[in-house]
RNA sequence: GGGCGAUUAGCUCAGUUGGUUAGAGCGCUGUCUUGACAUGGCAGAGGUCACUAGUUCGAAUCUAGUAUCGCCCACCA
């Protein structure tokens, strides 16, 4: 092995290794075990949050595996309908061409031809990450077997009166022309303005002040309103205005949703472009009027002078005509919500178009109970509050989009515009009777990809045909166990698997879902590409020079201003680039910070501290390597005490990284094995077991040390291998032949049991401990030469601790550089030594002659005032009467017991300062 | 306006049903190239647990309130 750990050295070779041998198929036996990957878009590449729950899920797989279980990784990825439209648009037109040169079918067989170019790159990275999926069972929505579940829930739903056509308002997009749904409205507050515009009255007594945001909508006005209560118009509820710029007459209603407080308490009523006035219209039974094309422009319903106009220009031009007429009251800036396309960017306008729509009503109840019954149970528990919100408020779902890429809508016209719902023309023309000389025409709108991603876990183990549900496990993996993913999806995505997979199976698609933070830049900025902020998880893993960083960040900038900043920044940020982390160290530094309820600011230093404690490892494995040799190692069990304690230690790890998992606390599993590893294994069992191994007054134990290292380390690398495959699986590969080991791969080889800790063990190695780290620290702080062994002299050792001196006196030399360990009697005068205390016992360090008598007093003075303060504090629990009456005995015990043992350091550190003045004066 | 979360060392975070002198990593200080590892060893320094009041023998932990920050939802033209 190289004395540096190098990833790049090693994993690439393990993907493919672990492939090959189809280690990651599910076995077939044991419980099943089911994670379904949110498919990620297919235009998508990978980025740091997919990488990070990614790993999360891998690593839940990746136990489960070892545990036996049988374990099914679903992938797949997703059409993603607007999303990639816009990828392959943005292709053509960087080739020069443009999107409307395209017919429906060429422009879908471009993108067929893209996804089958770029549509693996996302996938290629997720086996960069160490991802242990089924690769063979990857599915696509838009795959046949998906797609037929798309087609067969729509004709069911509507079969059921679930779905329904019709004109309703919904977000438009006037830029990509389709409408979307609220989740894809992101409301900003930006500065807009409001106007104030009279609206005078018909029979000519006076006027009414109306405000308003968008004085263009006017031109659609079918009201004013007022609310019922407000005395101040009770008169002209009833009468007519005249709508300036119009002509129109239009009357004044009273209706409560006016807030009297609000402007003048008057409201211009326009239903077909807004939400609020659309109920305002429909109580009082207007027929709204359209005034927009589907590019936002003004139609031929308004006054010719506007028609044509785009929005925007519209409403220039009306506040300049109202002022002209005088009817321009009053003109101020105003902070408002604007309505934006989570894709296009786009103000989204209320826009009246027909549309399909999944009625909610008892979905939405399903929805809630299954999670309010604990069917499917949210981790952490609060998300419950967000999604019950959101069920409880459920509007329907407009599941049409006026797209070409994505599911048609299994719809068919005749020319009167009936419409036939059925899985195919053919049968829409048999179930109604409809002969072929009939011409019938299929709706052009897709459906919006969440449509079939709500159904993804039922559909893609085979439903709804019984065969494939059959071969592909539907009984055996449905519901599947967990679900791992973002709470920006709760809405759009897992509230609907739980309706529709509940719906039509009867199950729920899985039993917990599992809600991760959101991945940040160092600052705790969310990462976005206009801010110049992204890291790519491939570039920790292979690493990346800053000109290319830079260059990465600034590429085809929205902004092309913000390019000196960004790259001010990043140089600032990584003066030398990233370095090659390698993916176990990336893995393990998400797992790390994989905290509850939290967001991360991921920071590159715990990245480095991870791929140095992978290095650590990689350093003590060729420790161990080296000494258990290329052989089998004979049987047998070592039963020396630091090999039990070693044990023991390594029970607690493995018992703490299985309750860690349980309640997917990958933070403090990740925690348990990097203590282990380091500050136990490391630190300690490899000093303690080096006499065994190279003096050879220790021989005779030697097999048995050799053989308890490998053994130690195969199961801390079985431990450790769902969060960092590859370098475990590496190193594990060169203990099969010592131990011998018949299991081909760290990844299908048993996960490690934990054993009974050893507490008698574990208080002996304690004692040896604090025993060496005493004798160091006293060193240390004195400047005594560290190289140089010196004699210690111990007093006030009781039987036990000279039964310990005697067992490890060896042990302690060692690793305290002693050259020799003498007990002494109580009364020896100490004057000459540097004293530590250590449990019951004094240390005393001869200083020979090179006393500092200042240094020790300075130190002495240190320990003494820990002392007090720790004396101070039991003394004044145990004086406390309620306190010794209402505590636990135990408790109350243990407090006397530290009592006791402040009181007698204090006055043993007291004498021994005492004693160092005088020999000082 | 409603809801959720956060506030612990210079920085990033643990702290499990209340019970030592509140822990870790990074950074910092000193020191050491000892036969696994300088991506390292050893030893240190560093905190009024945001604030206030309460419950309790005992509060970082429970309750109420305050402050600051963040996120989600919401129809004020």
């Amino acid at each position: 092995m190289e004395k540096t750990y190098r990833p790049e050295a090693l994993e690439q070779r393990w993907t493919e290794t672990w492939e090959a041998s189809g280690c990651f198929r599910p076995s077939g036996e044991g419980e099943p075990y089911c994670i379904l990957l949110p498919p990620p878009n297919v235009t998508g590449t990978l980025h740091m949050g997919h990488a990070f729950q990614h790993t999360l899920m891998d690593c839940l797989i990746r136990v489960h595996r070892m545990r036996g279980r049988d374990t099914l990784w679903q992938v797949g990825v997703d059409h993603a309908g607007i999303a990639t439209e816009m990828v392959v648009t943005r292709q053509i037109e960087a080739e020069g061409g443009r999107r409307d040169e395209y017919s429906r079918d060429d422009f879908i067989a471009r993108v067929w031809q893209w996804k089958q170019e770029s549509g693996s790159t996302i996938t290629a990275q997720m086996r960069r990450l160490g991802a242990s999926a089924d690769w063979s069972r990857e599915r696509f929505t838009m795959d046949a077997g998906p797609s037929e579940a798309v087609i067969e829930t729509f004709v069911r739903l509507h079969e059921q009166g679930r779905i329904y056509r019709g004109p309703r308002l919904v977000n438009w997009d006037p830029v990509l022309k389709t409408a979307i749904s609220d989740l894809e409205v992101v409301n900003h507050e930006e500065q807009g303005r409001l106007w104030s515009i009279r609206y005078p009255r018909t029979d000519g007594q006076g006027d009414v002040v109306v405000a308003t945001t968008r004085p263009e909508t006017m031109l659609g006005d079918v009201c004013v309103a007022v609310h019922p209560d407000d005395e101040r118009y009770t008169d002209l509820v009833g009468r007519t205005l005249t709508l300036p710029l119009t002509g129109r007459e239009i009357p004044v209603v009273a209706d409560d949703y006016v807030d009297p407080e609000f402007g003048t308490g008057c409201v211009k009523i326009t239903p077909a472009h807004d939400f609020n006035d659309w109920e305002v219209g429909e109580r009082h039974g207007f027929d709204p009027i359209n005034i927009f094309t589907p590019e936002a422009r003004i139609n031929d319903e308004a006054p010719e002078a506007y028609r044509g106009l785009d929005r925007f220009d519209a409403r220039a031009r009306i506040v300049a005509d109202l002022e002209a007429e005088g009817l321009l009251v009053d003109e101020k800036p105003h902070a408002m919500v604007v309505p934006r396309g989570d894709r296009s960017g786009q103000i989204i306008e209320p826009f009246l178009t027909d549309q399909w729509f999944v009625k909610m009503d008892d979905l939405g109840r399903l929805g809630l109970e299954t999670v309010e019954n604990g069917d499917v149970e949210f981790v952490p528990g609060n998300w419950i509050n967000t999604y019950r919100h959101w069920m409880e408020n459920l509007q329907d779902w407009c599941i049409s989009r006026q797209l070409w890429w994505g599911h048609r809508i299994p719809a068919w016209y005749d020319a009167d515009g009936n419409v036939y719902v059925a899985r195919s023309e053919d049968e829409a023309r048999e179930r109604h009777g409809i002969d072929a000389a009939t011409e019938l025409r299929q709706d052009s709108d897709v459906l919006e990809t969440w449509f079939s991603s709500a159904l993804w876990a039922h559909s893609t183990l085979g439903w709804p045909d019984p065969e494939r549900m059959e071969a592909e496990g539907f009984d055996r993996y449905l519901p599947t166990s967990v679900l791992v993913t973002g709470f920006d999806i709760i809405f759009f995505w897992v509230a609907r698997m739980i309706m529709m997979t509940g719906h039509f199976t009867g199950r729920v698609p899985f039993e917990q879902v599992y809600i991760t933070g959101l991945i940040r830049d160092r600052d705790g900025q969310k990462m976005s590409k206009s801010k110049g902020n992204v890291l790519d998880p491939i570039d920790l893993i292979d690493g990346i020079d800053i000109d290319a960083l830079v260059e990465k960040r600034t590429r085809a900038l929205m902004q092309p201003k913000m390019k000196a900043a960004i790259e001010k920044h990043t140089r600032e940020e990584f003066p030398e680039g990233i370095p090659a982390f390698g993916a176990d160290a990336l893995r393990f530094t998400f797992a790390a910070l994989a905290g509850h309820g939290r967001d991360i600011k991921f920071d590159l230093s715990r990245c480095e501290g991870y791929r140095n404690f992978l290095n650590k490892l990689w350093n003590a494995s060729r420790f161990v390597l080296m000494h258990a040799g290329e052989e089998r190692l004979p049987d047998g069990r070592d039963d020396d005490v630091v090999a039990r304690w070693i044990r023991s230690r390594l029970d607690r790890a493995i018992g703490a990284v299985d309750e860690a998992l349980a309640g997917y606390r990958f933070d403090l599993a990740a925690r348990a094995i990097y203590e282990f590893v380091w500050n136990e294994f490391c630190d300690w069992y490899l000093e303690l077991v080096k006499p065994e191994l190279f003096d050879d007054a220790e021989a005779g134990r030697r097999d048995a040390t050799r053989r308890t290292l490998a053994e130690i380390l195969d199961a801390t690398l079985r431990l450790l291998h769902p969060f960092a495959p590859f370098v475990t699986e590496e190193i594990w590969q060169r203990l099969r032949t010592p131990l011998g080991i018949e299991g081909e791969h760290l990844a299908t080889a048993a996960w490690p049991a934990a054993g009974t800790p050893d507490a008698d063990a574990e208080a002996d190695v304690e004692w040896l401990k604090t025993v060496i780290s005493g004798v160091r620290s006293a060193r240390t702080e004195l400047n005594l030469a560290p190289g140089k062994t010196m004699p210690l002299m111990v007093q006030q050792a009781g039987k036990s601790d000279r039964e310990r001196l005697d067992r490890f006196g060896d042990r302690i030399r060692r690793l305290a550089r002693l050259e020799s360990i003498e007990i002494v009697p109580d009364d020896r005068d100490a004057a000459d030594c540097a004293v530590q205390l250590a449990g019951d016992m004094r240390l005393l360090i001869p200083l020979a002659g090179l006393v500092d008598v200042e240094e020790e007093l300075a130190r002495l003075g240190k320990q003494l005032d820990r002392e007090r303060k720790g004396l101070e504090s039991t003394e004044k629990k145990l004086a406390n009467e309620r306190f010794v009456a209402n505590a636990p005995e135990a408790v109350v015990e243990k407090e006397r017991a530290r009592n006791a043992e402040h009181a007698r350091a204090v006055a043993e550190l007291e004498a021994q300062i005492e004693k160092l003045r005088a020999m000082a004066d």
